[in-house]
DNA sequence: CTTTAAGAACTGGTTAACCAGATTGGTTTG
DNA sequence: CAAACCAATCTGGTTAACCAGTTCTTAAAG
């Protein structure tokens, strides 16, 4: 999910080949869900790897729920089945580094959603946060400074009202880079900016009117920008 | 993001803590991105916890983007600005556990996305993914067997193929719960699995066919019973 | 022979000492 | 006076010893 230097990328390479050597393990002993896994230091000489490593292994696995450690009793085997877990840990084997294509895509997925949920969902304290976002982002545009964080938490608090906490979580975890990007690439510039005002507050508008449609609409319209550069890349 | 048993649950709490008092540390300091932050002996020390507490938080930190650890040399503020940190931070430390209800939600809008991506990205190796898992879906249905590991490695492999490596991390995080979900509440019974059979294929033959429009019908037919599940809860 | 209780061994988690590399400040040298 | 170098110091990361529960073995008691 996030970039890493050097020493932690070879980091990552021990990690996923202790994680199929764990995979391999429990297939060869035929270990079901619930079944306990050996010992980490037992795994780590075995696997001729520091404990740490074995720990962190584990932490990843127990990350994406396919492990399950209890403390002073052991490391066990979640309730996902066989089948599942060798899917799944092949998946997370073969997870890349996200590009900002994919970023940008999911982005726009989550937000059509969010915005139209926020306008059935919100309460009076998601409006004033958002009115609060809303505000800071045109007050820095109109004294002529970068507003793209003031931007995203406009976004965040969208996120926030559409009471869905796993699209909450997800746009938080996206939230960071696309701000890198954005800087980076420099996707707004001042015109947009300005026009940016407006969207927002149609959108706004839109939540507080509780206009699913209309919201999502609203949001169509300030992603216009974004959707084909998006697809320029 | 997991359900964590109570010693860790406990920490969380430490955790969040240390973080917000990171946060504050940044705001009096008026530390700016790029900025470092004091190394981890000192803030154990001035936050009076263990090194390993402060070491956690800022692997936290640092997974949402926020910090950036460098080996020898300290510990830095990301660059995506101050007020963006602080409501990121903010949010971080109300994030609550994800109700089955928004997991199914944000399941039903991410599939329903990556079915009509992977129906226009599918390659070849992907068709053959997915013809595994449907066949190892109905093998088990015919013989009676429960299968909704099988059922979910399917939506996996088409998660794959939608060529989207956010959508499909986010997929991978949010299976496990479902499994764990669905076989809590028996959400399939074996009439739905039989059809179930049919609409994997359909959904397989859409995709296959390269038609986005009808993958995406084929997987709502697919999720209708979930749907009005999920809506009834 | 069963039950139970005590203790030895083992578990993941925690702590403190250690490591190698980066940083920094002062000293030396041109 | 400025540039270069070197060692003392500080950094996050790593390792090994330690801790507090849990679990399994075993032997004693009924």
């Amino acid at each position: 999910m996030k970039l890493e230097i050097l020493t932690k990328n070879e980091n990552q390479e021990i990690q996923n080949s202790i994680i199929s050597k764990i995979r391999d393990l429990i297939n060869y002993k035929n270990l079901e869900p619930g079944d306990k896994l050996p010992s980490e230091r037992m795994l780590s000489e075995k696997f001729e790897v520091s404990r740490s490593n074995v720990r962190e292994a584990i932490q990843k696995l127990e990350f994406y729920g396919i492990l399950k450690s209890k403390p002073q009793s052991g490391t066990f085997i979640a309730d996902i089945g066989q089948v599942a877990m060798n899917g799944m840990i092949e998946d997370i084997l073969r997870l890349e580094e996200p590009d900002f294509k994919s970023l940008v895509e999911t982005r726009i997925l989550l937000e059509l959603k969010t915005v139209s949920l926020a306008a059935q969902r919100r309460t009076k304290e998601d409006l004033n946060q958002m009115q609060y976002a809303l505000e800071a982002y045109s007050d820095k545009v109109i004294r002529g400074e970068d507003a793209v964080q003031e931007d995203l938490l406009f976004h965040l608090a969208i996120a926030k009202a559409s009471g869905n906490s796993t699209m909450d979580t997800f746009m938080l975890i996206i939230t960071p880079e696309i701000i890198t990007n954005f800087e980076k690439y420099h996707v707004c510039d001042k015109d947009q900016a300005f026009k940016g005002i407006q969207e927002h507050k149609d959108i706004f508008e839109a939540i507080k009117a509780q206009d699913p449609q209309l919201a999502k609409e609203k949001m169509k319209v300030h992603f216009k920008v974004l959707y084909q550069y998006c697809y320029n890349i």
